[in-house]
DNA sequence: ACTGAAAACTGCAGGCC
DNA sequence: GGCCTGCAGTTTTCAGT
């Protein structure tokens, strides 16, 4: 067991950029085998990849909302899902245990989009028995995500 | 308005690491242009950072679940917050409208450890009314996100 | 997994629109 | 003000050990 500067590595993490060497001397290597580990963990799918995390409030995606989704009978699911897939406003869809059988966290710009997210586009998939949405008035903790719309940050880049 | 090679952008972005001239060129720039736009995004605090997003399943965090949580009074609410923010299996805390006050999204080894955050830790912080827990069973899509316990990514680099 | 070289990328300067 | 071209300094990558 090496010596690992974990002090260094979160410091590292926190302000984002880093090269390899900087990486590799946290973990006390050098930097080709640093980024050997890294294409390592990335070929054995641990690392699913990279990318910018976005403040969504700054770039108009201001409303968060759960959705739970009870269907009707088990034959729904895959086009549920199917159809859960192609929403770009829904950030994350868990099947859960309890009351309810789907828990969706939407992600849009207000209250008008968000009435086009579940009672027009969610309500209206076939099976959905009931939906209960829950509205987000503040997030005091979130680790920051990728972007959902790309397009919007294309937006913010010409500010 | 330019000439945007959104299919491109997205590919890139999915394969994760792109260097300037690349990511440039499906926006129509140079990489000098680029790194400038994307430096000025991280000025304005559009971008928060990058990080390696990672298949929490793979590094052993294999169950994902919802807290709601309910406080008796308002004065509660700084302490309890504070709790919330020391706590790493908390992935994300939502002050929320509705019957509970906040919705944690709680992120675990298993059932074991989901017992000490949720029984021990959440319920003994003073002002905590009532909790209701839901597993998450499955997730039939996220956006992956950051490390929650850097610690067992170096684990996972070892093998 | 380390060292040292070639290749590639980034960042800065200067000029242009 | 924002963007593009060329050069210097780093960083990554690919040998060999």
């Amino acid at each position: 067991m090496d010596t690992i500067d974990f002090k260094a590595l979160s410091e590292l993490m926190m302000n984002g950029r880093m090269t390899w060497a900087e990486l590799g001397s946290c973990l006390g290597l050098s930097s080709p085998a640093t980024a050997e580990r890294v294409r390592r963990l990335e070929d054995q799918g641990v690392i699913k990849g990279f990318t910018a995390l976005v403040d969504h409030e700054a770039v108009g995606c201001a409303l968060t909302a759960f959705v739970a989704v009870s269907l009707e009978r088990p034959e729904h699911r895959n086009r549920f899902l199917q159809k859960i897939m192609e929403m770009q406003e829904v950030q994350e869809c868990h099947h859960v245990a309890g009351e309810d059988d789907y828990l969706l966290k939407v992600r849009c710009k207000g209250t008008r989009d968000l009435e086009r997210v579940v009672s027009d586009t969610v309500k209206s998939i076939p099976g959905v028995a009931r939906t209960r949405t829950t509205i987000v008035m503040s997030t005091p903790k979130e680790t920051p995500s990728p972007p959902l719309f790309p397009e919007d940050i294309i937006d913010a880049t010409r500010r």
